[in-house]
DNA sequence: GTATTGCATTTTGTATACAAAATTCAATAT
DNA sequence: ATATTGAATTTTGTATACAAAATGCAATAC
């Protein structure tokens, strides 16, 4: 009967963002059930505002609901994350333009300090720092090029890219050796207030992640693929 | 794999396809209040499903929470239904993209049936007929297109466009002589299994559209504009 | 006649209750 | 040992209950 945090404008959003949280911070593993009513009893709330969040996650595809038998954490093939970037790629694109086409000048300062430490170095080192400086790139974007639709559909997008990523090298699929110029170039494109090329850089940017992520679905369907040749032989 | 049919999965679905059919058909209009306990009635059911229906549709937008007040049929303006297509514009270039690189032989004679009846006549009179044929098409290519995440969002912003347009001309932004050959020029790129340039034609088409609804924004402002400057003067 | 106040009514947010389905697990059969 | 069965237990889907908030309305004051 307690109802502490009271901040919250209602339970179901409270319920939301903690279970979001638990999910991106790997306290629920993808594939895993989502027991209802331990978790209620563990948050203080009853089970009505919890699957009120679980229908809202179910909905951003980052939950699955199996009828009569529970909600699962999703679980994400690389296929499927694939399908995630050519989102991005186009809606980015979108965000990118039209950024460069609404940026205040005090925004263009924020947007040119970001990877001003990085750009220097001939060898970036720091691949937890400079990940942390992507994601924020990208959020910042999506902050002032895009608003209502396109920004929320951007954050759950970018938030299953993120989640999905925990593991893998500090959240990065490219070295930044290789992105560090594509992020300037975008940059300097949206600072120009020039929507088409910003655009135009943003898809290219994010399209050759995707080409990357099919290079390495390639490489694995091979080594299966010689597996297969080479066991019977024995 | 999936359960269509009648035979309902669960009642929040059920509850879901019902409201959401009563928000294209205007049987509640925009700006409305939904009453809970009153429609949880006329359903057979209890407020639970009902809310967790209006919950997946708030995601959706198509509805708006206004806490410890209620649900509201959601209400979009002129400048928002621009952002919606410039979202479409982007999404449907993806999905034109992916329906060409996919497409099966049968899937290409299906294509190609659509707007048969129209390209003929050099002056399409049917708005109608014209406007159910644009609904199926762009559905088709959805259909074909776009699978899983691109799918889900795309047949939300189309729905929201139709349950907008149910007003307006037949539900078209601009007249079928004018829309025709954009139509035929992207089922043929799609036919010759051309990706790029059935990405670019489907952007093309629907920019057209978004510069058709800016030029209707801007007319009505400056006549706005023109009654302020008259009006002081009487 | 319009504005203000206070009370009765309605509606929301949340908890709880409960039948039906799913799961577990031990007992039994193969 | 492995497979099968079936009752005991857990969990889901849905309804209902109820306090707190919002709303409507009538009585009163201005």
């Amino acid at each position: 009967m307690k109802n502490l945090g009271a901040e919250h404008e209602n339970l179901d959003q409270k319920a939301y963002e903690i279970l979001k949280n638990m999910i991106t911070e790997r306290q629920i593993l993808p594939g895993e059930k989502i027991p209802q009513e331990k978790l209620a009893q563990e948050l203080g709330i009853s089970r009505t505002p919890l699957v009120s969040a679980l229908k809202f996650l179910e909905h951003e595809k980052l939950v699955e609901s199996k009828p009569r038998r529970g909600y699962f954490v999703r679980l994400f093939s690389k296929q499927e994350m694939v399908s995630i970037f050519e989102l991005r790629e186009v809606l980015e694109g979108l965000a990118a333009k039209r950024a460069a086409a609404n940026i205040s000048d005090p925004e263009i300062e924020t947007l040119k300090g970001f990877f001003r430490d990085f750009a220097e170095s001939a060898n970036i080192t720091d691949f937890r720092a400079y990940a942390r400086e992507d994601r924020r790139f990208h959020n910042f974007i999506t902050e002032i090029g895009a608003k209502e639709f396109l920004k929320s559909i951007l954050q759950t997008y970018n938030f299953i890219t993120a989640s999905y990523q925990y593991l893998s090298s500090e959240g990065l699929v490219r070295p930044p050796n290789e992105t560090i110029e594509e992020h300037l170039a975008v940059i300097k494109a949206i600072g120009e207030r020039d929507p088409v090329s910003a655009e135009e850089l943003m898809r290219r940017h994010l399209n050759k992640t995707i080409a990357h992520l099919k290079n390495d679905i390639e490489k694995e369907a091979a080594r299966k693929d010689s597996d297969k040749i080479i066991r019977p032989s024995f």
